[in-house]
DNA sequence: ACGCTGGATGTAATCGATTACAACAATACG
DNA sequence: CGTATTGTTGTAATCGATTACATCCAGCGT
């Protein structure tokens, strides 16, 4: 142990060590080591310890890249996410991290920021084949342009969003429609009649399913749908969106007795804003979120919410996207996976008698 | 343009294209189309021209592997985190992938989660030469001895954390225990004698050197450091440590007129909890953070705190790690940065009179 | 004793790019 | 007109691993 050391900076500029190494000092061919550590039952008992000796020796770890090149494949990921502050994905990240590298695969994060530069500098490096499968984690889907220039062969999954009549990816998402449908349904069995709604992003197909869920209970319960208690002009899931549907809020001569927000974030803008003037919360207004984030169980008050499963979407996404990979040629059918959302009652939202 | 699609659907399978299709294509050698991308202008015009039309035609993307085994270069740099759930790390990240991906350099994330295992997971992915340089962004810094495991030819920098003696790891962090003292030191002026303490976890560098802050301020202020007041037992900068703190507050006789958490989540779990027993903020008890994270200026009452500059330390350990990547061999010398903290006052401490 | 079988190992091709060096043509210059 | 120079391109070695195929040798059966 110490004379190699000793050695190597005897040696002076050290040089990484190869396959080549090993085997001249293990007195074997490049080929046996590498037999040693792929498939140990296949060589001799002496052999298999003169290598791993000589490996532990050295210190020696396989080249990545060339392991890669001969191969044909990285035990890497892509994982495409928005890339906006949003606190949202984090558990999300958590999870994919947390099975991918239990499978022996790197995680490579890009945050695409809704750039057109960004998302063609993405797929390149999908063609390139510097991954073996990608994750896109955002509503912003890529644009389909882009997301076609890279060949079928490479494993997709979306998560969160859906592209109509692809077949060739795995999708994982709740049904926002309905789930909104189901916030809005229950502020209605509290006794609320006067309902507002702060849509997400214009563009986003969830604010749009989100709003067609809000729309589809009032209807379905009489209610009028009235556009102007619908705060739109939201740019993201942030606080500041919330900030600025407050703006409409006091604007109104008659105001709504609760609000259902597109999201977490956009709710707590929100009711910040509403109890800087001294609006109560529930007591004057009632406010449901969307996402059950971290944050939402911690505001005062409570955030009552419809709570996405991120983790365990993510578990499945990653789960799914590893059997694609590991099924190289074969063709393994994609999933499309719906996962249900769940009422967490908690505070913000008071029952009208 | 259709043709080619045709052609390739025609042809069945579709092997992925390689500089061989390209030269022949272009009908020149697979060494002048690897001229014609990397120097453009040692190639003929009219050459050129014929290799980037068949580069079109084919839609060519060189070999990534192919590419980093010959060059020793891989163009990626790995980024570990502690992989907690927290919400601070996110600008970070944001940061660090925005100024690596503009230097076309990938983000290879690894949530190191205090484990061994995975420590010395990330190790392994280091020596096999899978990445070009090391961020390591956490409090818990890699045990000494998986870290040395990896040459020291690969640039290493730490962020927000210090080892002490290593010349070798370029260093960005902040004065801790200078910021908290500071931190503290204004909640003096504010009237305050009696000051709590929430400090973060035990083990961790950044805990040790906050809570050193808030003794140097209290001693320079001739105040008495009083062990009941300093409220052990956080296993994270998390709000359930600030929950458990709260605890340890309710079963006080004496309490303090000021509290100062070591980081925002804990603060803002522990305002919630005095909050929930009636405990008034900051009418009751101030409350001073550490961190600024995004959600600080959102809670209510707004979090005043001690900010780090997160983004710019990004910015910062991110472009001193490409200047040292860009220089292959020659000694760079590393950085050692320490960046100033600055209070923000906002709404959750009060005067006393 | 001979050939056969199968286990263990070595030889060399291969993956796809980059690049040192050689070869060659065209031009300039004496 | 011959030679030096410059510019352009091709040939082939190289990066470090994996793996198909060849080889060798021991043990076995007849």
């Amino acid at each position: 142990m110490a004379d190699s050391s000793d050695i190597e900076a005897a040696e002076g500029h050290a040089r990484t060590v190869t396959i080549q190494d090993v085997a001249r000092m293990a007195g074997v061919s490049t080929a046996t080591v590498s037999r040693a550590l792929a498939m140990p039952d296949r060589v001799a008992a002496a052999t298999r310890e003169a290598v791993f000796s000589a490996i532990r020796e050295t210190g020696y770890t396989p080249n990545a890249a060339a392991r890669s090149l001969r191969a044909k494949s990285t035990k890497m990921v892509l994982v495409l996410l928005p890339g906006i502050g949003n606190s949202f994905f984090t558990p999300v990240l958590n999870a994919l991290e947390e099975v991918f590298t239990e499978a022996g695969y790197g995680v490579l994060i890009g945050y695409t920021r809704q750039s057109r530069r960004r998302e063609t500098h993405y797929a390149r490096v999908i063609r390139a084949g510097q991954v073996d499968g990608v994750l896109v984690v955002t509503g912003n889907v890529p644009r389909d342009e882009e997301f076609a220039s890279v060949p079928d062969t490479v494993p997709k999954s979306l998560m969160f969003s859906e592209i109509p009549g692809n077949e060739h990816v795995s999708v994982f998402d709740v049904d926002n429609r309905q789930a909104s449908a189901a916030a809005v349904r229950y502020l209605i069995s509290q006794g609320h009649r006067r309902i507002a709604h702060i849509p997400g992003a214009e563009g986003g197909l969830e604010a749009q399913e989100r709003l067609g869920g809000y729309c589809d209970a009032l209807v379905e319960a009489g209610l009028p749908v009235d556009e102007a208690l619908i705060w739109r002009g939201a740019t993201n899931f942030d606080f500041a969106s919330g900030d600025r549907a407050a703006a409409q809020f006091f604007k109104l001569s008659e105001r709504p007795t609760a609000v259902f927000a597109a999201a977490d974030e956009i709710a707590l803008g929100f009711m910040r804003a509403l109890k800087n003037q001294g609006v109560g919360i529930p007591s004057d207004v009632s406010v449901i979120g969307f996402d059950d984030t971290d944050y939402a169980i911690h505001y005062d008050p409570a955030l009552t919410t419809m709570r996405q499963p991120r983790t365990e979407m993510g578990r499945l996404a990653a789960a799914d996207l590893l059997r694609r990979m590991a099924a190289r040629n074969e063709a393994v059918p994609t999933s499309k996976v719906r996962l249900p959302c769940e009422l967490v009652v908690r505070e913000s939202v008071r029952r009208l008698d």
